[in-house]
DNA sequence: AGCACGCCGACT
DNA sequence: GTCGGCGTGCTC
């Protein structure tokens, strides 16, 4: 017998299949998706075996050394997944299944996660009549008789007596698996369903057991996850399994709180916080059918889950869903892969979809449910924006009065408060510290970044180009300089302002510690702090009923960012945020300081006007041919070299415009991380509507590229950021 | 990816 | 005369 088997090596040269001999005594034990060990040149690797045959072309074949696992890592659904991701993405095909591993089961020689053993004591059959046993044993013998029980437990009550027992044969000692992850068994509220909510339910329910993609556009507040949580019910009563993805799960505990409270041990948890350890133990209890449901971030689209009944991706237009280096692949794209596969629902979720999916539900692509209220008849908070053009000048830098009173009106009612500060404001680009002014690119509509190195302000899009202004523009006030506020610098202010009130801080700074967010938000939760202010971070999925005022300290900073996706970024934020607010009984309120108070983006989120702001938007993205009514895919090139990677890239622009007939390209051109870790960077970003010769065209690209060493090339079909 | 093989410059 | 540069090619 003959295995045909992928190795671990990352490179375009080696992605392709290794035949090797399989020794007799692994005959029975070899199979189509195991691990193995093989000899690579002079070096051993790991591998997957994809297939298995009678003969080879090739005379002088190596043998297997070893399997690696008892059981299958990728089963058949996986592979042929692997198989159809690399086709969509065109990385290689063992990055495509690296990925859907945790790293304790990818191909990586050298890299050991132990499975956890516990010692276990049980009682031998007979226990016999005529020995006297002491008090201590005599207790560990009936705790036993009820069943088996931890060594490290009866150790505690009398470590000498457990040997002696051991010695004398009266019980015996096991090593048993055991998972790292123990849940924990909470009990939450459940709710009854709305009539809202139940006819969603319902309408998913009808297309059990076929491949249809659902849209549900429900507000901020309206039990979107009481809705999830009730068509998994469903389901698992069928013995059908459900994946559900949510953006990042350790940002919002409160959720996987409330699916183990309902659901129990049938839950399993992924996401990048976890040890590997945990990773590793949350998988297998997939892959052996002991777990029906499973919760995670992007990745957890792959758990290899038979017979699915649904998938579920809540707020659906996050980014974090694509992963942004290879394969780059869109969580949503697996999922509607897998649906199909497993002809079953899939269902996006999201107060603010992107565009893409709205228009796609529109064109009835997607079926469309809503919810367009909250729970208990609980209005939307009420949004005020202010002013900064007038407030600034006689206000703090953070706060207006208006801002500023509305705080002190809810530490005095004992109710708590949030403060959004977009970390995004570190992106560097040029503003004016008076009027507001940014400068913008004349052919896109899209602000200059400010390139520190050259001095220059440019465009991502077409490659235009200016010298640095010295006075603004606008109001003619000298100095322009780049906006960066922080947080901290926030929370000092804060401080001083309201001296006896605690306030907490989250941001990336602050949650680098492993369970420092789930300490933040309990003690939030919990009413220990009157203030939680942060990054975007506090914007998502967060459920505080004491909140009723939550402020945006400057709606701006994501306005301004280079991409053509800025104002649906920042609507999307400030819904979120503003969503925050008012969750229990207490109507809530919001408070968005801003230099653009007629910005439509804030003018719609203010008016909690999805549709409104979908349809402008739309405008906008149709008359400059962006997305969704243009595809959009990004080539870039990477090189240490900065020549070679201008070179390249002018290359492939040529081969690109003799091969696309249908597209309109913009650049070549530098991208905004021009320069990182020294290494250069030039992108092309194609349009198009249909274009039967992309992918024909770029597979040639990339692989005319794959054994120079000197440059690297990235694509991206669905690329949600330019920069 | 790594590593060997192979053909041209400045040095014990 | 040799040590060593990194271009090219191969790994079942």
């Amino acid at each position: 017998m003959i295995a045909q088997v992928l190795v671990e090596l990352m490179n375009k040269n080696v992605d392709k299949t290794f035949d090797y001999l399989v020794p007799s005594t692994m005959q029975d034990k070899i199979t189509v998706g195991i691990r193995v060990k093989v000899p690579f040149g002079n070096r051993t690797l790991e591998g997957f075996v994809l297939s298995l045959s009678n003969d080879s072309n090739y005379q002088k074949l190596k043998s297997i050394i070893e399997i690696v696992d008892d059981t299958i890592v990728l089963n058949e659904e996986l592979l042929d997944l692997g198989k159809q991701l690399k086709e969509r993405t065109l990385a290689t095909l063992i990055s495509c299944y690296q990925v859907m591993l945790p790293k304790a089961l990818k191909a990586k020689e050298g890299v050991v996660v132990p499975i956890r053993y516990e010692k276990m004591i049980s009682l031998k059959a007979s226990v016999p009549k005529d020995i006297a046993f002491s008090s201590k044993q005599q207790q560990i013998i009936t705790l036993l008789e009820k069943g088996a029980c931890s060594k490290k437990t009866l150790q505690a009550i009398s470590s000498s007596s457990v040997e002696t027992l051991l010695k004398k044969g009266i019980i015996t000692e096991e090593k048993v698996e055991r998972y790292r992850l123990m849940e924990d068994a909470v009990k939450a509220p459940r709710y009854p369903l709305t009539e809202e909510q139940q006819k969603v339910v319902n309408q998913v329910l009808a297309k059990r057991n076929q491949f249809v993609p659902f849209l549900l556009h429900g507000v901020t507040g309206s039990g979107k996850t009481e809705v999830y949580m009730e068509i998994i019910e469903t389901f698992l009563k069928e013995g059908k399994t459900s994946i559900v993805l949510v953006p990042e799960i350790s940002l919002t505990p409160q959720i996987v709180k409330r699916f183990r409270a309902r659901f129990g041990s049938v839950v399993a948890i992924l996401h990048s916080r976890l040890s590997e350890g945990e990773k590793y133990d949350e998988w297998r209890k997939i892959a052996r059918g002991e777990v029906s449901i499973v919760i995670g971030a992007r990745s957890a689209i792959f758990a290899p889950l038979k017979n699915i009944g649904i998938i579920i991706i809540d707020e659906e237009h996050t980014a974090s869903y694509h992963q942004e280096n290879n394969p780059r692949y869109s969580a949503i794209d697996v999922a509607l892969i897998r649906g199909e596969k497993h002809q079953c629902p899939v269902l996006l979720g999201s107060a603010t979809p992107t565009l893409e999916s709205f228009a796609r539900a529109e064109r009835g692509v997607y079926q469309l449910l809503s919810l367009p209220h909250r729970v208990e008849n609980r209005p939307l908070p009420k949004v005020v924006v202010v002013d900064l053009n007038q407030t600034r000048k006689k206000d703090s830098f953070y706060f207006s009065s208006i801002l500023l009173s509305k705080i002190q009106e809810r530490i005095e009612k004992q109710e708590q408060v949030m403060l959004l500060l977009n970390r995004r404001g570190y992106a560097s680009y040029l503003s004016c510290p008076h009027c507001g002014y940014v400068v913008k690119c004349p052919n896109c509509d899209i602000s200059l970044t400010y390139h520190k190195n050259s001095n220059t302000l440019r465009c991502h899009y077409c490659g235009y180009g200016t010298k640095l202004p010295t006075t603004c523009p606008q109001c003619k006030e000298s100095a322009m300089r780049s906006i960066g506020m922080g947080t901290e610098k926030l929370e000092e202010e804060l401080q001083k302002l309201f001296p006896s009130v605690g306030i907490v801080r989250m941001d990336y700074d602050t949650t680098s510690r492993k369970g420092a967010h789930e300490k933040i938000i309990e003690d939030f939760a919990q009413g220990k702090y009157q203030i939680l202010l942060g990054t975007q971070m506090i914007a998502k999925g967060l459920d505080f009923p004491k909140v009723t005022l939550v402020g945006v300290i400057n709606a701006d900073t994501g306005l301004n960012i280079p991409d053509f996706r800025s104002s649906e970024n920042t609507f999307q934020l400030l819904d979120q945020v503003a969503g925050r607010s008012g969750r229990g009984t207490v109507a809530g309120e919001v408070v968005i300081q801003t230099f653009n108070p007629d910005h439509y983006a804030i003018q719609y989120a203010k008016n909690h006007d999805y549709l409104g702001f979908y349809q402008e938007e739309m405008k906008i993205r149709k008359q400059l041919k962006y997305s969704p009514y243009y595809y959009m895919t990004l080539v870039k090139v990477a090189s240490k070299e900065e020549v070679v990677a201008r070179m390249e890239i002018q290359k492939i622009y040529r081969s690109l415009e003799r091969n696309l007939k249908s597209s309109i390209l913009l650049g070549p051109t530098s991208a905004g991380l021009y320069k990182v870790n020294n290494i250069y960077y030039y992108q092309i970003i194609i349009k198009y509507k249909k274009e039967d010769a992309l992918y024909p065209t770029l597979t040639k690209i990339v692989d005319y590229y794959k054994s120079n060493s000197k440059i690297k090339i990235m694509i991206d079909f669905h690329a949600r950021s330019f920069l």
